[in-house]
DNA sequence: GTTAGTGCAAACCATTTGCAGAACG
DNA sequence: CGTTCTGCAAATGGTTTGCACTAAC
């Protein structure tokens, strides 16, 4: 709680306004580095602002994935996860265990140049999930 | 209903059973070009086999997903969607209007290749979804 | 003071589970 | 016939909605 980062002066140089909710969610999403789900972020930032109910959680994700705070990312299950705008990345899974390697952006640059000419497109910078074997995953299938 | 192509063959190859409620649904997904959600996958095999139930229809997408005769695709809203696994491609859509194109899995090849020798994992041919502004949406937002 | 944001409670809907009976091979 | 598959019914759990109240600016 006690943390340095402060968004609310990003937020009102839109025209938005901070709220503890927003600070609290947003806080967690920042000392989580990854991706958390909605369920996972209610339950973090709950204690921070223990009086946080679900909807808002929600109805804030969206928003603020809405103002390029956050990146929504859609991983393997099918739900939806957020993660903080900033440092974008990638996921490559293992479908077996379910172990998560971060994929920088680069490598797929060239790709969405190629995307973005072939289709007309201006693709988003957004979150890209890829399945695999990890190599422990493929030594215990010999 | 009376259509040519038969999985049971190929089902009864890997020494599984074919049941008129499987076939339905195949019968549906090899009929509509695209991706289908289980409820849209209800919905239609219904029609050929109005006896079918949603818990069966969960159960034999995800036992036809496993046996490597769907893909199961992760798309925008955040639900799972199945595909026929012949003709592998993906997605690039808009997320302002929810136009989609299918992209080829050929200039992904590279791409793959590369995580897969900078990551060690065994990269699934999996579906992969991209999203960006099509050129309307780019036109309108001007 | 205005507008935007939140809490509450309830509804919604896709998805999952257990179990008994039916059907495939 | 043995095993797999399905139907039924119900529970589950994440997500959404309406409305009145509160708080940010």
């Amino acid at each position: 709680m006690t943390c340095a980062i402060n968004y609310a002066p990003q937020l009102r140089a839109q025209g938005l306004r901070m709220t503890p909710q927003r600070n609290a969610i947003l806080h967690v999403l920042h000392h989580s580095h990854g991706h958390l789900s909605p369920t996972q972020v209610y339950h973090l930032a709950r204690k921070e602002f223990p009086s946080l109910t679900e909807p808002t959680v929600y109805r804030t994700l969206e928003f603020l994935a809405e103002k390029k705070f956050l990146l929504a990312a859609h991983v393997g299950n099918g739900k939806i996860v957020y993660e903080l705008a900033e440092n974008q990345h990638h996921h490559l899974i293992c479908h077996q265990c379910g172990n998560t390697v971060e994929v920088d952006h680069a490598p797929l640059e060239r790709l969405y140049r190629q995307l973005a000419s072939s289709t007309g497109y201006k693709l988003d910078s957004s979150h890209v999930t890829f399945f695999g074997l990890c190599p422990k995953c493929q030594k215990s299938k010999l």
